[in-house]
RNA sequence: GCCGAUGUAGCUCAGGGGUAGAGCACUUCCAUGGUAAGGAAGGGGUCAAGGGUUCAAAUCCCUUCAUUGGCUCCA
């Protein structure tokens, strides 16, 4: 027998037989981690850990600590739930089934029997029914013809199709118990380590993403080796749904929607509103040190202006339809970005390089007519305002401006205290050439300009194909809700297209007619998202510079009423806002209104206190904090909005 | 837009073919309070909207609207 050199994860290397596998190997260490071992990562692939290795590797032992031991467990945990589905179900088709970041789903057709909520105990029960049976994985591997008669004779249209995609002699089949599955793996070692199972809902979801074919059910579920850890993961799920900027935003009364108003269009409520505009002020600031200029447009445009810019060709008929006039012919549209009407702006009179460049800015509201199934609370509506400039520039200024566009937008967000942020390089599709306008030579450059700018940056990337505008490529920083779901924020987006559309010039310096590149980008994204997305990572506990109500004063008796509105006036005069809870309720009631509004400091005066010229502080949350005269507080409060 | 769920007081929710319910909130009165709910009384509903079945519909059926979980989309 011939033996093998397995370096582990510490460069340790140790000897085993050929054709061991990662749970002898994990045996060999110890019995403790090889009931523990959920998969192995061999020469950086996965692998089962059940699989014989037959050639020296690195190995690295996966197991429910590791996220790549979680995807394996959960991948299991859909084969699993199939099995149950095939068991309850009889002659159920199989989509596809993978692990996500918290669970797995499996897209299935049942055929004539449709499944509801109710459901889901039935499975689960059945799931942990069968995984008590420790079946083992079984991985084999299987001709494409081999295969096919299978699925065939199984009558699975499906896998069928997905067999189709793939290679001879690189198809592997799983089983499990009585279920089989065409499946790439890798797979935990038996089902008997699942102990916990929670399908949590149900969905239709279109056989490979395409809406022109049939709608599937997808189950998405989650399970885990031990049961208090499937209670905590529900409690997680409680803890967030509280902090949803739906429930807050109506609690807190920072905005609203109304039928009546219609769908997607969101109103701002006096608490939301200085919100909102103190965040465009801090935002305002920072870009008139950084040389922007600000303009304002209107809310529609003529219907020429998007034909030339090429929004109406591609999103016309999906949009808000034009408005019409008196006038024979005349169509205006609400505007759905701010660029066109900016390179008006742009074109108002001959430009020189020595302009250049050129950044104006606006708080431009915009109308799209999202998909009505797609709304969602601030997050995705139909009317918001974008905290949008343009900056027009020559091609040797593009990556200085991206840069300085990038430490703005960092700097926002870090302002914020969103520390979990990814910026996404989305690219152009290669395979689908036909979603973009634009010569292929402009792609190219703005594309590489992109990747040259960030890569002088400090900052952690991924590339995604396939998600750049219409018109250009984009650096997006994603940013993720309390639900765990990712929004994109900041936008960055290079254009060579539009200055072409649109026929801006400028003179260079050698007095030759240039064309400009433009840059959009937007710090928040839209003000409503953003603030969505606030609400949701504080929990409605904004930061003190920036909260509606900075303080309560909470008068003990109605007779300390004037000495409370004495302190009103003089905190005003320092720039410290709130206001006096003047109600006919106890102290104590006060005190948790107010502290359930998210007030970050209460002023609690009675008699005591008007006597020493005091005032009773109390932090949100953190309680009593004693008493200090007014002066006192002011500096206590300067030395909080610094931290 | 598609698949599923939901819609009862301002909010959270119970009820359910035969006179519409609770808690909180709101209003008024009493209490003038000491660091997370003081007490009492009162007002408040076309049971989302429209149509149908029925002697009778908030309840059953259909349609629409809105909300919601996903899918597709996202300039």
């Amino acid at each position: 027998m011939n033996t093998i050199n397995i370096t582990l994860p510490d460069g340790s290397v140790r000897q085993y037989e050929e054709g061991s596998t990662a749970l002898d190997i994990a045996l060999s260490i110890s019995e403790g981690l090889a009931r523990n071992v959920l998969s192995a990562t061999v020469n950086g692939e996965i692998w089962d850990a059940f699989r014989p290795i037959y050639q020296d590797a690195t190995l690295k032992l996966n197991t429910w600590n590791d996220k790549e031991g979680k995807s394996t467990y959960w991948h299991s945990s859909a084969h699993l739930m199939a099995e149950a589905l095939e068991a309850l179900y009889p002659g159920t088709k199989f989509g596809i089934g993978p692990a996500i970041e918290q669970g797995f789903y499996y897209d299935v057709d049942t055929g004539s029997v449709t499944l509801t909520a109710d459901d889901l105990p039935k499975i689960e029960a059945k799931m942990l029914e069968l995984a008590k049976q420790k079946s083992e994985y079984i991985r084999k591997e299987i001709s494409k013809a081999d295969a096919i008669a299978y699925f065939n004779d199984k009558g699975d249209e499906y896998k069928l199709e997905l067999l189709e995609g793939l290679e001879d002699g690189n198809i592997t089949f799983y089983s499990q118990g009585n279920f089989t599955d065409l499946c790439r793996g890798p797979h935990i070692p038996d089902t008997s380590s699942v102990k916990a199972v929670k399908l949590t809902s149900l969905a239709g979801a279109y056989w490979r993403g395409d809406e022109t074919r049939k709608q599937l059910t997808r189950i998405y579920g989650i399970t885990f080796p031990k049961a208090k850890e499937l209670t905590e993961y529900l409690e997680m799920i409680e803890e967030a749904k509280k902090r949803d900027h739906r429930k807050l935003g109506a609690e807190l009364e920072l905005f609203m929607f109304s039928e009546k108003v219609g769908q997607g269009l969101p109103m701002w409520l006096p608490k939301g509103t200085q919100l909102r505009e103190r965040l465009q002020q801090f935002l305002r600031v920072e870009q008139e040190k950084r040389g922007y200029q600000m303009v304002i447009t209107p809310h529609i445009g003529s219907k020429s202006l998007y034909v030339t810019s090429g929004h109406y060709a591609k999103y016309g008929e999906d949009s808000f339809q034009p408005i019409k006039t008196p006038r024979d012919g005349e169509e205006f549209l609400l505007k759905p970005m701010n660029c066109p009407h900016h390179c008006e702006i742009y074109g108002v009179r001959p430009r020189s390089y020595k302009e250049l460049p050129l950044r104006i800015g606006e708080f431009g509201t915009v109308y799209r007519y999202e998909q009505s199934g797609e709304l969602h609370g601030l997050s995705r509506v139909r009317g918001f305002t974008q905290d949008d400039a343009h900056i027009f520039c020559t091609k040797e200024q593009v990556k200085g401006e991206f840069q300085n566009v990038l430490e703005l937008t960092t700097m926002v967000i870090k302002k914020m205290g969103f520390e979990n942020f990814t910026a996404q390089i989305s690219l152009r599709d290669p395979e689908k050439p036909e979603k973009y306008i634009g010569s292929d030579e402009n792609w190219q450059a703005a594309e590489q300009g992109i990747i040259d700018a960030v890569s002088e940056f400090d900052i952690e990337t991924v590339t995604a194909y396939g998600e750049a505008a219409f018109y250009g490529p984009k650096l997006d920083f994603m940013i993720k809700d309390a639900l765990g779901r990712s929004w994109q924020l900041g936008t960055i987006q290079v254009d060579y297209n539009l200055p072409e559309r649109f026929e801006l010039e400028y003179t260079g310096a050698d007095n030759q007619t240039h064309r400009p590149v433009m840059i959009h980008r937007a710090p928040f994204g839209s003000m409503e998202r953003f603030i969505s997305i606030l609400i949701e990572h504080t929990a409605g506990k904004f930061p003190l510079w920036l909260t509606p109500d900075q303080f309560a004063l909470l008068p003990i008796s109605d007779r300390l009423i004037p000495y409370c509105k004495d302190i009103l006036t003089e905190l005003a005069k320092h720039d410290i806002r709130g206001f006096i809870d003047e109600r006919a309720e106890s102290i104590g009631r006060k005190i948790r209104d107010t502290e359930l509004k998210r007030v970050p400091l209460m002023l609690i005066v009675g008699d005591k206190e008007a006597e020493n010229k005091e005032v009773s502080v109390r932090k949100q949350g953190h309680g009593d904090i004693g008493s200090m005269s007014v002066d006192a507080f002011v500096a206590f409060f300067n030395k909080e909005i610094e931290a």
